[in-house]
DNA sequence: GCAATAGTTTACGTTAACGTAAACGTAAAG
DNA sequence: CTTTACGTTTACGTTAACGTAAACTATTGC
């Protein structure tokens, strides 16, 4: 349907189409809603995303990059709005950010040793891609 | 049992050993040799675990942390063996082992651009305590 | 001798995160 | 008008990664 080819960005998007831009399945993001991570809107019985709900499943589908459970997604998600609570509340969030931040520390370390013997692992490789080379045509 | 407090690192630990270590249970660790990424040696019918093994299991827990699944896991680990192969399976390696590299380099991306909202959301929370104080206690 | 401790196998149960299929509504295209 | 494309709800199925429990063996300490 090409749109209006308008110049603004469009400000709501069908299932179809964000299933389409991340290449998951309309049932994923139904599976979303269900667990309560998005809340599109509706227009008759058909659900309207708006760009905010669209950022929403982004970032759900980075948090599952990152091995997040949609639980913890949903969490960190919980974590930028307003946070429009009391003092106790306001202080158990910064716990929870520093505990994410922890936990990101924790991959940034493990994916750095991971690097490393990865290059480790290719050096051997192509060490010994070259030997077998040699074997096969002399 | 203390073990006889030798000097050496001990050569062989038990499942158990292991287990209270990673803070994981036996029932995990069969389970990994179930699906074929420990084998470790028998006396008698009971498990011995080297240090090799033991370093096996730390890589597998290091991939769940990333969010690898077993699968996944298990190929990185062949990864570090003398890939005792032709060129044909050499090159897959290679190419194997770049895949991974994109993998880990777009999870760093994810890391970054997770810790900066982060930041953000501290920021906003703190502010928001520091407010929400005042009305408390004026 | 016997209870406690650590090990084993076998097998059924559970949870998360969807997949798959049925059965239906609706709107545009030919 | 009916096919095609897209949407909906409801519900059962599936896979990974273990948990849990039963039933058994072997060793150790008292």
């Amino acid at each position: 349907m090409k749109a209006k080819a308008s110049i603004v960005e469009p400000h709501s998007y069908s299932i179809s189409e964000l299933a389409r831009e991340f290449d998951i399945t309309t049932r994923t993001i139904r599976f979303y809603e269900d667990k309560g991570l998005l809340k599109p809107e509706r227009r008759g019985q058909t659900r309207v995303y708006s760009p905010e709900e669209r950022v929403r499943l982004k970032l759900i589908l980075r948090g599952k990059r990152l091995g997040f459970s949609l639980d913890e997604s949903r969490e960190i998600i919980d974590m930028y709005d307003p946070a429009h609570g009391n003092v106790e509340q306001l202080q158990r969030l910064l716990e929870h950010i520093g505990q994410k931040r922890e936990h990101l520390c924790q991959q940034l370390r493990d994916i750095e040793s991971l690097m490393g013997e990865l290059e480790e692992a290719e050096a051997r490789a192509q060490v010994a891609l070259v030997r077998s080379r040699k074997n096969e045509s002399p």
